[in-house]
DNA sequence: AACTACAAATACTTAATTAGTTTCCATGAG
DNA sequence: CTCATGGAAACTAATTAAGTATTTGTAGTT
């Protein structure tokens, strides 16, 4: 139940924002009452924490499965986009921007979860790519992370799609492409 | 000014519905006060009303300038997919949802909008196709539009194609195609 | 320097909403 | 029939939002 409860909540607050989503609209989704909903969970801060938390250890997870499933480094790229950014973009701004206020402590994590995780291993990745000679050397893997998340969190929002007439698939492949090749001709 | 408000107005509600944007943030979108907002609007309400009926002006000019511009009726029925149907869904359920409870008038004006205009206008097409026998005389044009235009409802979101590995004009494509030929082999 | 017009920023009033708690009621099991 | 459980709804207290009013800052003019 407590896993439905973390779906449901994830959903509303990942596309409305922390603030906008109200208790009352995720029970109803999940067709429980408040009263069963706050069994589970001291507060609605308490729901976010645990959101948060749970999708962080998911992600945790799967790069770890990485390291031990793909050699190729350009390859543990890629997978970087279409299975860990893509799901971090989920957040969404919003999300963010409210518990920087409401849960500054949870942004925090946020923020360290990025930086010491996602970035660092994929920094890792770019520094054993120039150890196999697949990365040039006066590459600054610190920038290009920068450059290579940037780009992702662009290009992978719902909206982009809309109006726009590639799909996800294509979207991934480019990003990659031109991170890895530039556009130079 | 006013379109300014408009369009920020329109993108607020779209994306958030009705009752979730707020005045304070449509006014801080534009950077101007509140004040100023309602110098040039009495309410709230007078701004969704104003939204709705200029993008519902908007459409019945595209869809007076297919009946021009475009002779062949299947034509017409994927510029209304591309043009008027894209349009449309981008109002969102939840802003209609919301309006249903907070401006019923408005919400019967959009049912009327989409009852008269866009459901009689594809229904004529179907009809001339019909008569220049490229559609089946025993097809029920009004089914035929409700399938029409529930596919369309269905497909033509953002979320759909985050999740999906197809793009927008592919969707454009399939759906049209679908309800042109149908599906068997 | 002083004055005026204008609008943003902010404060305010009133009504509505929301987090979290409590009560009432329906349902299923024993 | 009784009991346990949880949904539905009501409740309290705090917060938010629509719309209005006041304060402040800025630009232009004299």
């Amino acid at each position: 139940m407590k896993n439905r409860i973390l779906e449901a909540a994830e959903n509303r607050f990942f596309q409305y924002g922390y603030r906008k989503a109200t208790m009352d609209e995720v029970a109803s989704d999940l067709g429980i009452s408040k009263k069963t909903l706050y069994i589970h969970f001291k507060s609605k801060d308490a729901v976010a924490i645990a959101v948060i938390r749970a999708l962080h250890k998911d992600i945790d997870k799967l790069l770890k499965q990485f390291s031990i499933k793909i050699p190729d480094p350009v390859e543990r790229l890629g997978m970087m986009i279409t299975e860990v950014s893509a799901r971090l973009t989920r957040i969404g701004t919003l999300f963010l921007a409210d518990i920087k206020k409401d849960i500054p402590a949870l942004w925090r994590e946020c923020e360290d979860f990025r930086e010491k995780k996602i970035f660092e291993y994929g920094e890792a990745i770019l520094k054993e790519g120039i150890r196999k000679g697949k990365v040039k050397k006066d590459i600054d893997t610190k920038i290009a992370m920068l450059v290579f998340l940037g780009a992702i969190h662009a290009v992978i929002q719902p909206e982009v799609f809309v109006k726009n007439p590639f799909s996800i698939d294509e979207a991934y492949k480019n990003i990659l492409n031109i991170f890895l090749k530039g556009i130079q001709k």
